[in-house]
This record gives C-alpha cells, sequence and structure tokens, in this order.
DNA sequence: CAACTGTACTAATCGAAATAATACAGTTAA
DNA sequence: TTAACTGTATTATTTCGATTAGTACAGTTG
C-alpha cells in the first residue's frame, strides 16, 4: 500500500504524506476509507509511531484525511487539486523548472523531458 | 556575481556548484576565467573555507573547472551540454517531475507548468 | 622570503529528523 | 465495567549530514 524508500534522503514523514495523497489521486484511497492506525502502521513500515503520527497531523491539517480520537483517521471528502500539499507540490515543481534552466536546460527540453517521463 | 539563500534549506555547497554551473551556463564565466579563490569567495560568502574547497572539488570532478595547485581555479573548455552535472540536473528535473506526478499533478499540468515559468 | 594559491585532515558544532518512552483521552466490544 | 483498541501530547535522546573551526602541508609568484 505505502512504499517508503529509507535512503532516499526525504524525510520519511514527508514520503507518508505524500503516499498518502498519491493513493487518493490513484483512487486506490476514497472518501470515506479508514486508514491503518498509527500504531500499527508504524510497525508495518518499521518505523516510530511518532513520524506517523506527525504525517496524519499534517494531512489532516491539509484536509486529506481527518482523525477522530478513539475511532481512527479517515480520507476526508474533496478534490485533491485544491490542496495546500498540491499548490506546494506545484511551487517545488515550477522550482526544479527554474534550477534546471538556470543550469542551461531550455523550456523545449524541460518539455520533452516531462513526456519521456509520463508517456500519457 | 554568485547569491546565496542561507535559508533555503539547499546546502550552501550544493548552491555554490550550481552557480557556476549557472554562471557558465548564462556565459557570465567563460573558458579559462579564473575564479575566486579559496580563502576570498569564503569571506565574500561569509561560509566555512572548507565548504567552498567542497564545491571546487565537485566541480573539477564534473569537469566544470580545473585547479592548479599555487595559482588557482579556472572554468575548464567544453560544451555545458555534455557536463555530468547536466545530466544530473536532468535526472533532478525527471525525479520532480515524477514526484509530482505521484501527487496527482498530469503531464498536461506540469508541460503547462514549464510554460509560465519559462515563456520563451 | 612573504604572500598568495590549492589541498588535506581531524575535531567540534549545529539543526533537522527520527526514535524512545510514557502518559492521557475517547471508542468499542466482550 | 474492563480490556484492547483508537488518536494525541510531551519530553528527552539519538542520529546523521552539513557546516564550521583550526591547523598544517605544498606549489606559485613577485
Amino acid at each position: 500500500m505505502l512504499q517508503l524508500d529509507y535512503k532516499s534522503g526525504v524525510p520519511i514523514c514527508e514520503q507518508i504524506v505524500n503516499g498518502f495523497i498519491r493513493l487518493k489521486a490513484l483512487g486506490v484511497l476514497n472518501d470515506g476509507d479508514q486508514l491503518p492506525s498509527v500504531r500499527s502502521l508504524a510497525i508495518k513500515l518499521s518505523v516510530n509511531p511518532n513520524t506517523i503520527q506527525k504525517a496524519y497531523a499534517i494531512l489532516e491539517s491539509d484536509g486529506v484525511i481527518y482523525s477522530v480520537k478513539g475511532k481512527g483517521s479517515y480520507m476526508a471528502e474533496g478534490s485533491s487539486s485544491d490542496l495546500a500539499v498540491i499548490k506546494k507540490a506545484k511551487e517545488n515543481f515550477k522550482q526544479a523548472v527554474t534550477s534546471a534552466n538556470q543550469l542551461g536546460l531550455t523550456n523545449r527540453e524541460l518539455r520533452e523531458l516531462v513526456d519521456e517521463v509520463l508517456k500519457d
């Protein structure tokens, strides 16, 4: 369900946050679906419960999920396109475009790279 | 000549490496041009000399500059298009595309973002 | 020789991320 | 009611990479 890359340098917490957003975007998880509990997911991913809780807290503050004390955490309603995290992702991507361009890559080259990665 | 963002989270060393590659891509620095000395640049950027040296070592191993003990460091010859760093930049950009896509951004949206940033 | 250059090495510091260990609070089903 | 789940909160510790600090060695130049 969720796959972590422990040696990627990307903070685990961030990977978890992005992972659930991705699962929503892919339609694997839908509105109302229950998420694994903090503790069980921590065990499954061999990660500290605090890290999971932090990720869930971020997801909740971003409106991706909602949590109920004593019950569990669930996917929230709503399109993912207007989420704060998606906006952040767009900013990050724009930053990547700027960086690549500053290193000499042109508009055309970058668009080709996008197509190369996402042939759809 | 070089502008650092100390609070960006991007390692200073990396910013310096990318900065010189960018200056080459922009034509500000050309083959044979001498770079600031390790110590003087360290003072100018308010950064430790070791950080500059590390950046210069990376630039040299990537073929962007060459250093001569006792004399200084100079921009190396060669087109920037085949530099290892440019390949790395492409890989980084592809990674950014993949990440953004995993968060639900589509091919079309990403190409639009590229155009939005680089209107040329 | 003095004052520059690059290079090398070790130790110390700093900060973010993650871990560890508890504790508290609400829900649920036996 | 009680046991076993849930989420939440708090504080201390650890870990790791990046940076800093300090020193030393080596080559070049005037």
